[in-house]
DNA sequence: CTGAAAGCGCTTACAG
DNA sequence: CTGAAAGCGCTTACAG
């Protein structure tokens, strides 16, 4: 390896800077980290030594002394490979590095295979990191609150099942789908079926419970649930299961668009046009939404805002703000086209 | 910030491992190492010291006393906030993650901002990372020159139009886009058109000069050439200009399948039928040349393979192995559908 | 508001 | 094959 490549004999040091400026290490110092008690002769010499020498300090010099490293991790707490061709990553990865711009914190990519969590978790709260961002949890992964008990400061995306008291953000699913189902009531459906995700995450529970608040708001029954599992096929299995215990389905709220894609396709089988027969509403607003036949109604929920908010979260714990909401829910809106 | 979150007072330091194997800080940094001379009694001791302490050594010290920083960065040169949601970097990225299995290596994201390219090049150049990875390069972009001028070891992803001698990974854009051509003049077409891509694009001319090629192998004519930039509305308005430049054209090469996907609308508008009136091979096999109507013939490049090579390649150069091939083509392979 | 000095946890010649 | 010592480039009390 070239001396370049190793950070050697590139740039200044912080003792010709502080010597060009005519002052200590330690002023330089508090001039980079934007201390307070620097006099402003002080702080302007530096900063022109620091320009004209196109200084950049060591990162591994400033974590080994004690600041922090400034890189925070997103952990993908997933089979990476399925996961990294998600519209939902894809997302997420958008909103973190808009929000991060102009922090001058890197972004360290992680993803947790199953056989090397151990790794992970020891590097993560190894000092390797400020903090972490965690996406994608299935069920009850002990992932988040593994890493909060060790002190390292996460914000997870999605409301986390297996730990309590960590700060995370997600998306209102329950007024979303709560505001999805209202609907169906409101184009005059009267006998409304939801397509429920996963009963181990928490996104599928939380826009079961607004879809059967919902119905119980107009005294309607909330009996007709059955459960996806985020793919196409399992929508439209549900869907079929669905008509096949009450063909008089006349509405049905699905909990997210991926399955609502098999959902149509189930419906179109069993000879049901949609809307006229049976009103669709989905959930996500994915761009396969609006390409779908006919064009989905569904809830739409800004996954870039999701990443960014997570970001402004973890920064804002970093520099130390005090009274930080634990969690935060993102608004959902209701995306009306042909299907509902 | 807490102290575990600084890493401080977490797990055993080299020296507390070495008290515990009975040798020297040194031999203990050899064997963490893997260097070669370090009797195997004291290395057992050692190993045994570092798990049963569950030691894992402190990045920051290592990267400052002079040896690698174990992170390599991705570099994605172009408005992170578009290509984000490309199926390629979805793809490349994956490569990258299950290349780097094992090898403990950290991976570090990075876009270039148009505004902070100069930052960018600093924190790469500064010793931060020992490699990177290019990506997305558009036109004659400075970037790999740059970097490779100050000594980084890199791999770019895709030929570079601005840089030469600088190690890359690519598809085999010429001899994908041949045998896409030979197909067509396989299938009967006699007057053969090529939407290509933009000319700044090494991928574009690549493919452009493959159809050539096929055309002149077989003595027919390569004039009826138009020029799109890799949307759908773009693949549009040429096919439409190519009808109108010769409306006897019964085959076309799109250079990439998203603007295939506009080449059939503007065929339909035009009343051709795909592929009796003209048949049509795309570029790139992502997911929605399955699922076009009809379903699109076309060149499948493996972008997987494309991160995992350029991982692999860069892996090499850092463990500074001999006679690495300075570029490599990846195989490509036609897929042929109900199109062409 | 400022500087001298210690120390962060490793690696690496150097000497043996 | 091994150990003692210097040094990587910063930050941070401490003293002024």
């Amino acid at each position: 390896m070239t001396e370049a490549a190793r950070g050697r004999r590139l740039g200044a040091r912080i003792e010709e800077v502080a010597r060009q400026a005519g002052v200590s290490k330690s002023t330089v110092s508090r001039v980079i980290n934007g201390e307070q008690y620097v006099s402003s002769r002080a702080r302007e010499a530096v900063l022109a030594a620091i320009v004209s020498l196109g200084y950049s300090p060591n990162q591994a010099a400033r974590t080994l002394a004690g600041s922090r490293t400034n890189c925070i991790a997103l952990v993908v707490s997933e089979q990476g490979s399925r996961v990294l061709s998600d519209p939902f990553f894809a997302g997420v990865l958008r909103g973190v590095h808009a929000e991060l711009a102009g922090h001058r914190v890197q972004l360290v990519l992680m993803m947790s295979q199953q056989d090397d969590e151990q790794d992970l978790v020891g590097y993560l709260c190894g000092g390797h990191v400020d903090g972490a961002l965690v996406i994608s949890l299935h069920g009850q992964d002990p992932l988040p609150q593994t890493l909060a008990d060790a002190g390292l400061p996460i914000v997870v995306g999605g409301r986390p099942l297996g730990a309590s008291g960590v700060p995370y953000v997600d998306a209102d699913n329950f007024n979303g789908a709560l505001e999805a189902a209202r609907h169906l009531v409101t184009k005059g459906r009267k006998r409304i079926a939801t397509i429920a995700g996963s009963k181990d995450m928490a996104v599928g529970m939380d826009r079961l419970s607004g879809w059967r608040r919902a119905l119980s708001e107009f005294g309607m029954e909330s009996d007709l649930v059955a459960y996806g599992d985020f793919t196409p096929e399992s929508g439209a299995a549900a869907m079929t299961e669905l008509l096949a215990r009450d063909p008089s389905i006349d509405g049905v709220f699905v909990a997210a668009d991926i399955m609502a894609l098999g959902a149509l396709q189930s419906l179109h089988a069993n000879g049901r046009r949609v809307p006229e027969d049976v009103a669709v509403v989905g959930f996500d607003d994915l761009a396969l939404a609006s390409t779908a036949v006919p064009p989905l109604t569904t809830v739409k929920q800004d996954v870039e805002q999701l990443g960014r908010t997570m970001t402004w979260r973890l920064l804002a714990e970093l520099a130390g703000e005090e009274g930080l909401p634990p969690s935060l829910l993102l608004p959902t809106s209701l995306v009306v086209r042909a299907s509902a």
